[in-house]
DNA sequence: ATGATGCAATTTGTTAACAATTTTCGAATC
DNA sequence: GATTCGAAAATTGTTAACAAATTGCATCAT
């Protein structure tokens, strides 16, 4: 098989999931055209396709001749995201523990140790990356691609929810949550794990401050590291 | 608020959902650039994003060099696609009875008389039109624009289900279910919704033949191998 | 007839130039 | 010093020409 037209936008795209995933990519930050090209080595069309389909997904906002920017997910959609995930995600991990085969299990027995590994040694970018791919990884195990999809893009936005109503400092998943999901999964008890994945979620959630007025922008941040 | 760029390929795309739940779009086919740009009288550009952004649903597959066809679903997809809407739709109905207003409601059954009135006058292309708007009526009126557009996504993709493992004849909803999932709107029971929802989509599903041998393509090549 | 071959015509993919808009920045003014 | 104005620069949006691939068709040979 070979490299097919589509495969470049979709690898621009998929680093972008990573990215805004890994919480490198801000909620508001510009992605410009010239940018993006030089970032990746490709041509303006495929840039232009990407933030395309990305704004698509919701996860860029295309404002009309002013460019790309990184979305920032409003309280309501924050709610509604949330939602969706509590009504998803704990039938996914009923269905991953019915569907696991032992090599997934064994995987994700893996990823929980480098998770764990993480948090214990305060790499909190590499704890953040991971967290976020539990989620993703067992919506994979379930075995249906549109819960799949689904699933990635609430996980992505969810990420983008973090950096705009998290606490400074507060990471989004508890690894010991993640563990005792592992354990049900050890234990083939799907009931538990979906019983897990919603009490998980809610914790997630829970620790957003979706009530406070709708911060006008984060970039203050950046701002200030400017003026220094 | 003027007109901004994006309506244009967003008016393509909507019209484009609509044909295909109206079933007036057959699966596989072809949507070349030069009859879009006519159709729509839109250049080149508009219609190519919006074939992208299609193809990004799984509406439409992209082959490169060929061109853009309406999506062909798989048995595989087809029963992935009906276990999250089995998933989801329940719950939407549940908040739909829960937040409905009088207004809605009332929309909802002037809705249903419209549909009750052209299943009666054998009247099928509007049938279908309204029974699959009776599901995405159902998601606005829950309120939550993430589920919104999961569902009306699915029931798009429902429709070319229906159009290539439904029986000849055999209208995708019956109305008369519908009929029950309005009554319980009226005497405001979420539960009970929640489980007509259920009951009403494993019929859908149950009227497909998933299993009879993957229908490759009733394109002509198909046809003189049985001639053959 | 059937099938293969090659050339034209059509269709899709890409690039680059051009147009339109926004942003930047400095000078002029108060 | 702050503000306004305007032109230059930078960025985005659009169009059109060009390249590449596929399809259709006529021709030819079997």
């Amino acid at each position: 098989m070979q490299t097919t037209d589509h495969d470049e936008e979709k690898a621009i795209v998929d680093h972008v999931y990573e990215a805004l995933i890994d919480q490198r990519l801000a909620p508001g930050t510009k992605l410009s055209e010239s940018a993006m090209c030089e970032a990746f080595g490709v041509g303006r069309m495929r840039v232009r396709r990407a933030l395309l389909l990305l704004s698509n997904r919701q996860l860029v906002d295309l404002v009309p001749n002013r460019g790309a920017y990184v979305a920032r997910p409003t309280a309501k959609q924050a709610r509604d995201i949330f939602q969706a995930r509590l009504l998803i995600e704990p039938s996914i991990a009923r269905f991953a523990v019915e569907q696991a085969s032992t090599a997934q299990l064994k995987r994700l027995e893996a990823h929980l140790l480098k998770e764990s590994a993480a948090h214990q040694s305060a790499n909190r970018g590499e704890a953040i990356k991971l967290s976020g791919q539990f989620h993703t990884a067992l919506a994979e195990m379930a075995g249906n691609s549109v819960l799949e999809h689904t699933v990635k893009d609430l996980v992505t936005r969810s990420s983008l929810i973090i950096g705009m109503f998290g606490h400074a400092g507060v990471v989004n998943c508890r690894d010991d949550e993640h563990a005792g999901l592992v354990q049900a999964f050890r234990s083939g008890d799907a009931n538990l794990a979906h019983d897990l994945m919603a009490l998980h979620i809610t914790h997630i959630k829970d620790h957003l401050e979706l009530n406070k007025t709708n911060q006008p922008q984060r970039n203050l941040t950046e701002l200030f590291k400017k003026l220094k």
